[in-house]
RNA sequence: CGCGGGGUGGAGCAGUUCGGUAGCUCGUCGGGCUCAUAACCCGAAGGCCACAGGUUCAAAUCCUGUCCCCGCAACCA
């Protein structure tokens, strides 16, 4: 069986979670079950990023030590997941003794190759930020985000020389037109690897100054600072150096946020080419939800909370909206008349609408079951032509993480259904007695959404499940649908005759809006 | 001249790689149907594709220049 890995980024803990960190998860539990979807053995990891000064301070303010802080914040983060449906098989955290561990090892072993040196460094500190500036950084000499003076600080540090790895990385990205995706954040990486900015990366801090993080297995010193830390969680949580886990999963594939773009598609792949180590396959790169077309932020109070949005228009709405309303990559705004707009229009009048006629005549014409097909005309091929080159798209676009045109593809045939049902007028051939047309035209109704709502299990994975079951379709909680859904392209059997169908449907109902 | 992304009918977007009748969803207006969740189907109005030049038989698409918006720094995916 293909094995099949994907990543979230770690949270920092020092936040409250909210639309982004509920958006990141919706994609990776689509992501993972697409991939179990297909047959294939599919892991999702996900989990906590818990070192350094931020938390230390954090915790302070709460009068609790680091440790229990981040047990709370990272419980938090986790107790979330499930609400959202999501499908992870394990949750990472930096504090855990096997991640220590990696990192330690990954350490001693970039450490060995020469391509870790100690240097003297002198910068301007803010201890806000917890990074050094440089002059051209600095604003009237002072921070450009705390506003404040910061203290030149000369220390030793241990430095990666990352500067070994870049034109290797320049070529790598420039030969591999997949690596990250979307294109404009290629493009904006290779912008950065050719403009020269780029130099040998600080890897560590005194424990003079912080305390709370991994030591370095080579000097007791210093503790291992952010980047050597978090990023190594993506393999450390699948045991490596010497795990099964490791063996079989990677390499796999990231999904970030734009915000980490440089450390995933820089920092990342030079530390794993100096370990010696495979790299991941794809970076898959998102934008922000914005809303009133500015960036969510707490002091704006724009925050849309994703709980909220769960009990009032149930969770499948919501994750089909996310998935469906922004262009993967891209930013996009978030609203709630458009969440209302495309439940109403996509979900309800296209979707749902489309259940509840079909099935309903199907109760009056054939006792709610599924009749024998004996008589197929070229509408009916037509419609089965289409769904194959539908579903064809749907997988194809998916896989390239397009979610919002997969979406779109499978409407266009949601539609085209609510067309022929219209064009085929059953009620008519109903009338005249035309039973074994109106079979036919039943037969084809019922077999393709059965072929839309295998397809939606990945979005929606509980109304899929639904769907199916009120197609006489036998479904197992959090199980794929089908175990192979390549296999529903080729063929357009797949519902059997006389199988016992639910007398009505309302999967999505219409939400009014109060004028 | 820092780097990158973007500017397409009322709204949101696709199309720009490899030039050839400007497309989708929502909204608006008119009609149809009656199986259905006041839904569905058909038709119509509405765009000098930011602006100015250039290449070409032909440009939203290629080239040059200009203007405007957003990121690259922030509590943050």
């Amino acid at each position: 069986m293909k094995s099949f890995f994907l990543t979230t980024p770690i949270y920092y803990v020092n936040a409250k979670p909210h639309l982004g960190h509920a958006y990141t998860n919706i994609v990776a539990d689509a992501i993972i079950r697409f991939h179990k979807l297909l047959g294939e053995d599919a892991f999702l990891l996900t989990g906590t990023d818990e070192h350094g000064d931020k938390i230390v301070q954090a915790a302070e303010k709460e009068g609790v030590s680091p440790k229990e802080f981040v047990d709370l914040v990272s419980a938090r983060f986790q107790e979330l997941l499930p609400q959202l449906n999501i499908d992870y098989d394990y949750f990472v955290r930096t504090t855990d003794e096997a991640h220590k561990n990696a990192v330690q090892d990954f350490l001693q072993k970039v450490h060995d190759t020469g391509d870790i040196y100690f240097a003297d460094f002198g910068g301007h500190y803010c201890y806000g930020c917890e990074r050094f500036y440089t002059e051209k950084e600095l604003e009237n000499g002072l921070c450009p985000q705390h506003r404040t003076k910061p203290d030149f600080i000369h220390e030793k540090n241990y430095f990666f020389r990352m500067s070994r790895y870049l034109p290797w990385l320049r070529e790598y990205v420039a030969a591999h037109p997949d690596f990250i995706r979307p294109e404009r954040y290629r493009k904006e990486v290779l912008a950065m690897l050719e403009s020269g900015d780029l130099e040998d990366l600080c890897i560590s801090r005194p424990k003079s100054r912080l305390t709370w993080g991994i030591e370095l297995p080579f000097d007791k010193d210093y503790v291992c600072y952010v980047w050597f830390d978090a990023l190594i969680n993506y393999i450390s949580a699948i045991s490596w150096p010497d795990g099964a886990q490791y063996a079989r999963y990677w390499p796999g594939e990231h999904l970030v946020a734009k915000d980490i773009l440089k450390p995933h598609a820089v920092f990342w792949p030079t530390m794993l080419k100096a370990a010696g180590l495979p790299l991941y396959q794809h970076l898959n790169v998102h934008g922000y939800w914005l809303s009133s077309a500015a960036k969510m932020s707490k002091s704006l109070g724009n925050i849309v909370e994703p709980g909220k949005m769960r009990e009032r228009f149930g969770l499948d709405a919501f994750r089909y909206f996310l998935l469906r309303e922004m262009h993967f990559g891209a930013d996009a705004n978030f609203s709630e008349d458009a969440l209302i707009g495309r439940i109403n229009a996509d979900l309800s009048n296209d979707l749902g609408n489309l259940f509840s006629r079909v099935l309903s005549m199907l109760a009056k014409y054939f006792g709610s079951r599924v009749p024998q097909s004996e008589q197929r005309e070229t509408d009916d091929d037509a419609i089965a032509e289409l769904c194959a080159s539908a579903l064809q798209n749907y997988v194809q676009l998916f896989g390239r993480v397009q979610f919002a045109q997969a979406l779109e593809s499978l409407w266009e045939l949601v539609r085209a259904l609510n067309k022929y049902v219209d064009s085929q007028a059953p009620w008519t051939l109903f009338k005249q007695g035309d039973t074994p047309r109106l079979a036919a035209v039943m037969h084809t109704l019922l077999a393709t959404m059965r072929k839309i709502a295998v397809c939606l299990w990945p979005v929606m994975p509980d109304t899929s499940l639904r769907m199916l079951e009120q197609l006489g379709q036998r479904t197992e909680k959090n199980e794929p649908p089908v175990a192979s859904l390549e296999m529903e392209i080729t063929s357009f059997e797949g519902l059997a005759a006389d199988t016992e169908l639910a007398p009505s449907s309302n999967l999505f109902p219409r939400i009014d809006v109060k004028k």
